[in-house]
DNA sequence: CAAAATTTTGAAAACGTTTTCATAATCAGC
DNA sequence: GCTGATTATGAAAACGTTTTCAAAATTTTG
């Protein structure tokens, strides 16, 4: 009762088994009747190519491996969608493994490759520390999503937090706020302290020093925490720029119960562009992300680097869009 | 430059291959000594076992394939998180795919078992017409999420939609309401349906009669558009269950433009428990879906079935837990 | 200490492909 | 119809494991 094999197609079509492979793999280089004969064969039995004794033969595994270290962040899924779209279009699949933070399990991670269970691996998310000796004394195909690697020579592909941040005060000057604050994501990443750089540099460019910076994390908590500071501050910014939009909803939540207005009486921007932020009351003026564009990148800097080991890949900075909506406007006119 | 095999670690450490082999699977039938030498010698030349040749040898692929039909939902990457972690947990890996709605991608999907490609297939989200006749026809090892499959002969594990749509109109009922109305989710979905018919039999229940019905999809679009329809009613409903909490999102902002209060003008419950709704304004009163368990439990049951195709594997309810938080109220004293 | 029972090991086959190399079949040109 | 080029096929080896079966080494027993 076991599933037909190629020798049962051969057998069945009268021809030998290499036959059946060159009709299946190259069908050009096979005689039109035979090849006919072969593929009615194939339809008649149901015929599916084994995995394993092809990824044996062939000495690859046509995955790919999606590596996340903790609770997946609010857009995962949908960087996810971007990478198996693009990993399917070229004949990968996708496997998605959690090391949980634990360094043994980055390790097993890590070996996949040399068990030829994949043949690249996809890192989201940051600082994946327990991997430093191993990537340095065994390179292997491995690329970045969304956070710079400390020190790693591994390519990556993310956001440009910067220029988002430089984007986000300009629009909050252009509006005639002139104390702004902003409260960080988890600085420990890459994009956490990219995004307070771009805050901190556009700000001085035009002269300013910021008002208020409140180091936080990306949640929800966060932006609540945020909002009970900025309360009890004697000179409040009349602008907030929150790291991510789940830190600004946090933040406006928190502020409204104080019967605090967004935008009348302060400015509220956020960062990511998620779902939600369309239709949060007001609407968050935020930075999209390209989230499948992530997905497809990533993916297609692996392929490569699976291509060649030693291809230099330069990191990908995609572009943020500004989406300018309903909770920020002009400061308060007191 | 290949990596190391077994015959490798056999040669070093002077046994056969065999031999080798044992003391992996099964150290404890090796003798002391041997089974000394040989780890040090898989310690030594870093040793991996390649999956492609266990994969052949033992005609299994240890994955299970996860199967998503289209968009993920808002709360996929949780119950994935749950799902990897049992699957983990078992020694299995997890792949994803994605039919983007495309049958022929669906037929390809299902044939992953027969390309031993995967061991098992867990389906997210429903109404998978083109797995029809290739189950029927062809059992394989398939246990589905969050959604009945319709006449298919698939065991599913879902929140009771039920139990907690009921539970949901009693709290309502509770706070006094009598005029209560309903925005469906996607209705060709067995959840939307289970929702809506748990609102109306328990309403019957008190021989009362539903005052809204509105017939929406899972988004938060929906809401919006719900919150137009509800502005133009003669008769509205002091309370409003929407069927997810993004239509609970969309209702309440679309009011708010309206200057209409929650809850103090009407109350509003959503369904699902996403991570923001603990912290909109106001807080959202939902039944909170237990995601990570809905992924382990399927997984503990299409392990079951991979053990033993025959064995019959009943339906999965899990509790879903009424969180009761600030959108809802006691109906307006006109 | 020999025989029997037990434990430990190895040789070889199998899992299902793909590919090399050589041979057989076909074709073109004269 | 014959030679040489071309195309189409097959036999066999290889990919890296695990497992059966039998033999060898060890331990126990009388």
């Amino acid at each position: 009762m076991s599933n037909p094999k190629l020798t049962d197609v051969a057998r069945l079509a009268g021809v030998s088994p290499a036959t059946v492979s060159r009709a299946i793999n190259q069908p050009a280089i096979v005689n039109a009747k035979t090849l006919e004969r072969i593929q009615q064969a194939i339809q008649q039995i149901g015929y599916e190519t084994n995995t394993a004794g092809r990824n044996l033969r062939l000495r690859r595994s046509d995955a790919l491996l999606v590596m996340i270290s903790d609770a997946p962040s609010r857009f995962f899924s949908q960087i996810l969608m971007g990478v198996e779209a693009e990993a399917s279009e070229a004949g990968y699949n996708v496997l998605v493994s959690n090391t949980q933070e634990n360094p043994e399990r980055g390790r097993r991670l890590y070996a996949s490759i040399q068990q030829s269970l994949a043949d690249g691996i996809l890192t989201f998310g940051g600082h994946n520390q327990e991997l430093g000796d191993l990537i340095s004394n065994h390179p292997i195909p491995i690329v970045g999503v969304n956070e710079h690697l400390e020190d790693l020579p591994v390519p990556v592909t993310t956001v440009d937090n910067l220029s988002a941040s430089r984007a986000i005060v300009r629009h909050l000057l252009e509006l005639g706020h002139r104390k702004i604050g902003h409260v960080t994501g988890t600085t420990t990443l890459s994009s956490g302290r990219d995004r307070l750089e771009g805050f901190l540099s556009e700000l001085q460019q035009v002269g300013l020093t910021p008002t208020w910076i409140c180091n936080k994390h990306y949640n929800v908590e966060s932006g609540r925490e945020a909002a009970e500071e900025w309360l009890s501050l004697t000179d409040r910014p009349t602008a907030v720029f929150c790291s991510c939009d789940e830190a600004a909803f946090g933040f406006i939540a928190a502020l409204r119960r104080k019967e605090i207005r967004v935008p009348e009486d302060v400015s509220v921007v956020g960062f990511d562009d998620i779902p939600l932020a369309d239709h949060y009351c007001p609407a968050l003026t935020t930075v999209r992300q390209p989230h499948r564009e992530l997905g497809n990148t990533a993916v297609r800097m692996l392929l490569e680097r699976i291509h060649d080991v030693e291809a230099s890949i330069p990191n990908q900075l995609l572009e943020g869009k500004l989406i300018v909506r309903e909770s920020t406007g002009r400061p308060p006119t007191t």
